[in-house]
DNA sequence: CATGAATGAGACTTCATTCAT
DNA sequence: TATGAATGAAGTCTCATTCAT
């Protein structure tokens, strides 16, 4: 089932030309996901009811069990479909890079926050963390899918960074949960605090992610001294 | 009733040197708030029954609603009882403090982690942030009283550290909300798959406190020729 | 409706003759019968899905339902189907069985076992006891259909064995209920508990048969007495 | 909470002369297992609806659930009240018996369908058997609850009639199994076809039990030879 | 004040049945 | 004739809330 419901986006502008029963069938798991997502990041997974998925989809609550066998089933395939997928693109991108890692960092944020974090998508990990502790299988879920590959990806970006001379020899790990937290927290707020009209502390994307990637690029630049080497070694 | 439920912690102090009934009676809501405090951290709003509150505080189901109108006042009443006062004890020794700003800087996220992370209040936090979009009323509430004294307090720690040149002339906003991201970042997590029993990333908050405040004290140190600049002019 | 799904068992070997598609077309409400058969018996009726039974007949929900208006309807016809002509053969062998009482006794139990009893027809007996509270009408159709004939065939033989002088002078429809009991058992045990892995209380049909046989064919000796009497006249 | 609805049928009467709270907690057990004892014979355990039970006893579907954690565990609740207290006190006067084993035959058939065939719980066996299947967990407490004690219970008199020179020395478990045909027979009859109103094969219940107690009685006897020798001993 | 038995609105999920194609 | 997507009533179980005692 999992295959059958990782409907390529492009399946809505393909329906247009499609029969019509056809039509309803490929589109069904798409409009059911978007609903779904919707719904999820906007009132957490056990708050949200299948009936009212299923309604925002346009269908009957039976229709929602014909494409995904269980609401825990439903939330998955959201998460698979909305950002795991996102993940995998995003890695390839930072894979190719080819300029200073400095440049990298900020580069990867932002377009960590345009592709992922600004999207509707932004809103699960923040719904994650509030449920990982009842829905244990969601989290192992969610560590596994999305929590270790990131982490995984970050951590590739710093080991560059020292590997070339960039950064200093500082511990991968740490280095990287700072670098998750800037992100983390930028999302979280946006989709909590952050949207609540007369908020007084609106936080700039754009801004915040310059902010952090300079901090965070200054902070790891190596000391004088050892430049001063790397220098003298590159003479 | 909402003023009733929200009793300061000094009731319990009190409590001491009035007749055992009496005793009991003021204790009563605040038996509770502790009790639900409890369990609303370890499961969510939703996940947490009423009846189980009442029981961790030795009491009948029908005792709590005799004290909170409903689950969702309960939960207002923990949320304003648990945070009051939190943040002024740790606000004071921010003031006190007279050494170098980035030395602050460390004392101040570690002693914030052993006073608040830590314990069970900080559990709130991720509370708050998932149930804001469903608690309006409570978001502003935790605005402003917890998240706008906290920030600016923070924003304070910024301001000093560029008043007295040990800091470069950052954005004070953007740095103190990378500040907060730290922290959040550490807290959320280990209330959230931090708890996962073989979740593979574990995060030592001492030594995570440490690396951020190394970082980011590096990312905020002036430039060589600022210092230079600095150094001349103090002679 | 109904008429025309009570197909009898010849549509099968007429269809050879027929072209291939109306054939087909022919042996389609069979199928339906035997998948729906096999489950019943298994599942029970209401624990056999409407799906399973068209899935096994290689057909699609839809087309169950042209063949049978309900699963009510089904269930009716599978009975209708499985039992009728099941007797006939059974009461054919009696009839011709020249030896003494005792052993057509013994030799109709075994063959009832092995005729009906242990092929997938002998689940309809139970399933009958159990859903005739729900199908009054099938419940009376059963009783003229099948137990009526059934017991008139027992009773026949019990008649036999007393006017031959081989049984005691008893009461012969309570002898026959006796009878009935027996296999009723052997086949309602095989097809509930005798089926459970560890159920411990396994029965060997040509053990229970033979034992049956033997208690009852002894129990309705006449007594030495009689017998006695019954030799002296034969002299 | 086993013991919590073993609720002895006593507490009925007495509830007349106990104030009105402790009475309706006191009775509630026993008139849910008297509804569910009701509806399951009728109906069979898959189609009986917890909310008829709840009906039927007077009360909501939720306090149906308050004193039973599931329908499941309402019917092994159902099954320990009417059938396993009874197998008890059964055994009892089995055990107590003193005369001639072939008497005890006949006293304890008797005995057991005034005692449990003839009441309502006697509808019990049809609908395990129908359900055992579908409900591995049923029948696997059914099977060690009812059957194997009841079992037991049968082949402890078998055998006491062969130790004691009354019996052949016989199978005792296919003996056994051949008593248990005759009970299980017309227990199933009488809930099945047996209440149909124009059977046609009424049986009656005093008539058959001493015609099976005296075949099977006769049948077990001591061949002749084999009781020559026996008065032999004797003298 | 305190209790805890009782309630009933819902939540998820299943599945017989319909109907457009 | 055949399909299979869609429906929605029904079923089990939960739990916030009420109220008689």
């Amino acid at each position: 089932l999992a295959e059958l419901v990782a409907v390529p986006p492009e399946s809505l502008e393909r329906a247009e030309q499609a029969p019509r029963r056809a039509r309803r069938k490929d589109a069904r798991p798409g409009e059911l996901l978007a609903a779904a997502l919707d719904l999820f990041v906007e009132r957490g997974f056990a708050a949200t009811r299948a009936e009212d998925v299923a309604a925002r989809a346009g269908v009957s609550k039976g229709t929602l069990f014909l494409y995904f066998p269980s609401k825990t089933e439903l939330f998955k395939a959201v998460v698979r479909d909305s950002i795991v997928g996102r993940l995998r693109e995003f890695a390839r991108e930072v894979a190719e890079f080819q300029g200073p890692t400095p440049e990298l960092v900020e580069h990867a944020m932002w377009m960590w926050w345009e592709q992922v974090g600004s999207t509707k998508a932004g809103g699960i990990s923040k719904l994650m963390m509030a449920e990982a502790g009842n829905f244990p299988e969601l989290a192992q879920f969610y560590l596994s899918e999305v929590i270790q590959p990131g982490t995984n990806l970050i951590a590739s970006i710093v080991q560059r960074g020292i590997a070339r001379g960039e950064f200093r020899n500082v511990d991968v790990m740490l280095t990287t949960q700072a670098f998750v937290a800037f992100m983390m927290h930028l999302i979280n707020w946006k989709h909590s605090f952050g949207s609540i009209p007369a908020c007084g502390y609106d936080v700039d994307p754009a801004a915040y992610v310059k902010h952090c990637a300079e901090l965070v690029n200054n902070g790891l630049k190596p000391h004088a001294s050892a430049m001063l080497n790397t220098t003298q070694l590159k003479k």
